[in-house]
DNA sequence: GGTTAGATATATCGGCCCGATATATCGGGC
DNA sequence: GCCCGATATATCGGGCCGATATATCTAACC
């Protein structure tokens, strides 16, 4: 996942870790802090398998930022990763791939939509089985936490229903504008 | 934090590994899944620390369940980590820590979730400051994502509002029954 | 009576990730 | 001239996750 989150950023324009990190931070850190410890094996781990390579800067200029750029080979694996159908159940995850939605045709993404709807409403439906069975055993606390859970699963799922038919509305038109 | 959970199970009755994964599970799967490769390595941990203790059955039954019983070091541990003023940023931990909120005394209560409506406020601030200083750079996808986190989040301040208020009007009184 | 499926139960492995920590430079303020 | 906060890279230990293996128990089904 952080590869891809990776790719998916450097697809847009070559930058160093502290860059990548701060941006990964500006958008997605409501949802997942990446750290250093994770973010700099990533990126030799994705030079070494060749999705990207470093840039080295004219010799005379102070060389203390390695520039990374994506390669043939990492737009092929940021694609894959992309499309591929299983990770929607994490939500980190999910939001990785709605941030890089621009990069999906329209019936992909609603086919990833609908996924994660799917995921949510079982979700709400595990839940509430779990209130009606264990509503006895478990203390008021921990009732109000799992009733919440419930609320903003719930939320979610209206929230995903809004972005499916904003997406089935705009057709196979453009992706709507940012307010 | 994997082990103040197991702790404060076993602080109930004894159990085995297989039973705390089904229990937390049933409370707390929504926020957190607990994974055997995570679970049992756990619980040997304790085990060395002297946190828990192996039961072991009579002799002529077929012993296939490793039974735990929480030993007073455990207790000690437990009570601590329940009153450990940090790790109140990480939704998981919250959700534990709630979890067992029946240990800990009304006053410990409120500070508990003080502390977790600091943090959220500060959240929703940085989300804030974010989306404005960001706006024209992000795409509508990300943006409606982190339009939903500040949702979600501001959600989640009025909740805790209302079980600080709860938790103030009952006063040192006991806490509130399961609706 | 047999077998088959699913729940119960424990265990381990590789690999990834997190938090902490170390180190060094750069730019700006006082 | 110095110090602080931001910039920038790197690594380490330990914990966690997903996958996998194994075995038994129980209930259903024909």
């Amino acid at each position: 996942m952080l590869e891809m989150a990776v790719l998916g950023l450097l697809k847009d324009r070559t930058m160093h870790g502290y860059e990548l990190k701060k941006e990964l931070t500006a958008t997605l850190g409501q949802f997942w802090q990446v750290s250093y410890g994770s973010l700099y094996p990533t990126i030799r781990r994705l030079e070494v398998e060749g999705a990207v390579e470093r840039i080295f800067p004219k010799a005379d200029v102070v060389r203390r930022k390695n520039i990374y750029r994506i390669t043939a080979k990492g737009e092929e694996m940021f694609t894959e990763a992309l499309r591929e159908p299983s990770p929607v159940s994490d939500d980190a995850r999910f939001g990785v791939k709605l941030a890089f939605f621009r990069y999906l045709n329209p019936d992909a993404r609603v086919e990833v939509l609908e996924r994660r709807r799917a995921y949510l409403t079982d979700k709400v439906a595990e839940i509430r089985g779990q209130l009606r069975t264990y509503r006895e055993r478990i203390d008021a606390y921990t009732y109000r936490l799992m009733e919440h859970g419930l609320d903003n699963t719930s939320r979610d799922i209206e929230w995903v229903d809004r972005l499916i038919a904003e997406e089935k509305a705009a057709g196979a038109g453009p992706a709507p504008t940012t307010p």
